[in-house]
DNA sequence: TTGTAGGCGTTATCAT
DNA sequence: ATGATAACGCCTACAA
């Protein structure tokens, strides 16, 4: 059996009520020396507080959830550091939860161990939830907010980039560059981001008064293989002469079976990536790319949750910005 | 205030026993008739059980901690894929906290999390626990396991690869391809994994009556910016014929770095990672490796703390293998 | 500044 | 098959 804090108590001849308040910290409710006697003892009886039954007594808990879809995107790490960044400034504990990808039965079971364990807030990353554990989250009560998923009004809070703009800025910046014939690779319009995307890039083409070959729009997710499979749909003589890629993993798909092709980035094709991760820099050549702030998505979405006041979460946009790097090319 | 077990007990006319037993399972227990009507009420009321008190009273929980470095090593994403994939098929919750890296203090307060949440197993994922740490974590007396850190005799029970032998099958690897002068890259003797693997370099290149220059070892660590630098050490015209990388992404610096020197590789410069995840596939040239089984790590890791038995843990190797890729050439 | 006692939501034990 | 009731370990009025 471990040692509680009656134990403590006994050893210490206190009641339970000061060792409880000693080693929680409550300052002004205790005299330093018994303090001191009652930190001593517990340390020597190797005491180790319980956090549920302290959680349970005090209906507080100081712990965030981050609810992570299982995508092999690579940007999550980024928000995870920004989420860890504020929360270990605050003193809180940050459990991460993995949710599979459009898996409902494993996003419910998430949701539920996240909602059976009153954490504090929750945040969800990357993940367009489905409606149940949408729901459930909201009659919980627990405060939540959505990172790097801007989606349909009634979803909730959220802190992400502006996907409509991501798809504008990208398709702009390669018009600028003299390209008219563009493809998209991997957007989904049924999913509300890739929709967004696709939006985007229609109103820029439009707005330059350039039309756009539905076969230059290959759907997908954001994998690599979506973009090697791209490639392969536009063939050995690609209709276009830049790519806009999903994700960074996407791009280098592209990239690498244009070369497999024998075609020459960026000099017989042009690709960009969204994202702009360490991916980018990497690579080789690297990836000209819409870059978003993934850390500071993660710093927002915690700092919103942690701020004490009751006011409903803001949602918010946090800037992009597009990088050129060696992908791309003026035509 | 959220509806308990209580308010449920008192819509349904039944005792809060009942409701206990019908809501946790207790098969014959209870009439099937009373269940569904149980059942019903819960969830009309939109009753969520508390995780907290169910683990407070029973004395177990069900969740299994994940502690990890920070470290930006990309392996860790298929470890944790491979202990979900066990986890959930016992039903078991999982919960990812990080440590960053080398960092006492986040290490000390991960653990201390993880204990006083009493959870019923701890997997330590590529992490070289502080002494301070790793004894409470001892004392606590929750069942844990290393994952991918061998380590010295008394740290406890592991499930990893054989670093020495990583050491070894890569070194034997360059040599068989005519190689003489080969480099290493990443190692860190202070780090168990890093002596490790200088051992079995030099144990390879001793078997086969090769000397070693001290200056072809350059120590660092997993990152990419670790492999830019040594080969900056190298220099344009490397004294060796080929590089042992210590992770993927070192690779990928030697790599990105020989070919701004105006080195072709592995026309000029063979490299050799370890690790062997994706990225060994999707940067070109495509690179060798000396892979592991980093998804395998996790499940077996993860199986050994969920098998009930009392038995104590047995530590265990997983096999690697070297994989040929296009960054290394017969000399 | 410290102690007493009740309660948090659930499970477990013992009756019935 | 069901109901009381006592834990579980801690927090928090309230009293002293």
């Amino acid at each position: 059996m471990r040692v509680t804090i009656k134990d403590v108590a006994q050893a210490a001849n206190v009641s339970v009520s000061t060792v409880s308040r000693v080693l929680s910290n409550k300052e002004n409710f205790f005299a330093s020396k018994t303090a001191d006697h009652v930190r001593k003892v517990a340390a020597d009886l190797g005491y180790q507080r319980n956090a549920y039954a302290a959680d349970l007594a005090s209906h507080q808990s100081d712990v965030l959830a981050v609810v992570i879809s299982a995508t092999k995107s690579n940007f999550a790490d980024e928000i995870i550091a920004g989420i860890h960044d504020v929360a270990t400034k605050h003193g809180n504990s940050v459990m991460i939860l993995y949710a599979g990808e459009n898996n409902p039965t494993l996003q419910d079971k998430a949701i539920k161990t996240v909602i059976e364990r009153d954490v504090m807030g929750v945040l969800i990353v990357a993940l367009e939830l489905g409606d149940e554990s949408l729901n459930s989250l909201k009659t919980s009560g627990i405060p939540h907010i959505f990172l790097s998923t801007a989606a349909k009004e009634n979803l909730g809070p959220f802190i992400a980039s502006d996907d409509h703009a991501i798809g504008y800025e990208a398709t702009k910046y390669l018009i600028e560059h003299g390209h008219r014939k563009i493809g998209l690779v991997g957007m989904d319009e049924q999913s509300f981001v890739g929709a967004q995307r696709m939006n985007g890039y229609r109103e820029a083409m439009a707005k330059h008064s350039l039309s756009i070959d539905e076969d230059w729009l290959v759907p997908g997710y954001f994998t690599f293989e979506d973009g090697e499979a791209a490639m392969q749909h536009f063939g050995k003589q690609p209709a276009v002469t830049a790519i806009i890629a999903n994700s960074d993993l996407t791009a280098i798909g592209v990239i690498d079976q244009a070369r497999d092709y024998g075609l020459e980035v960026p000099a017989q094709l042009s690709v960009m990536s969204i994202d702009g991760t360490k991916l980018t820099r990497i690579f080789r050549p690297t990836i000209t790319s819409v870059t978003q702030d993934f850390f500071q998505i993660g710093r927002a979405g915690c700092a919103a949750l942690l701020t004490g006041d009751n006011e409903p979460i803001q949602s918010k946009f946090l800037p992009i910005k597009v990088v050129e790097r060696n992908s791309t090319r003026q035509l």
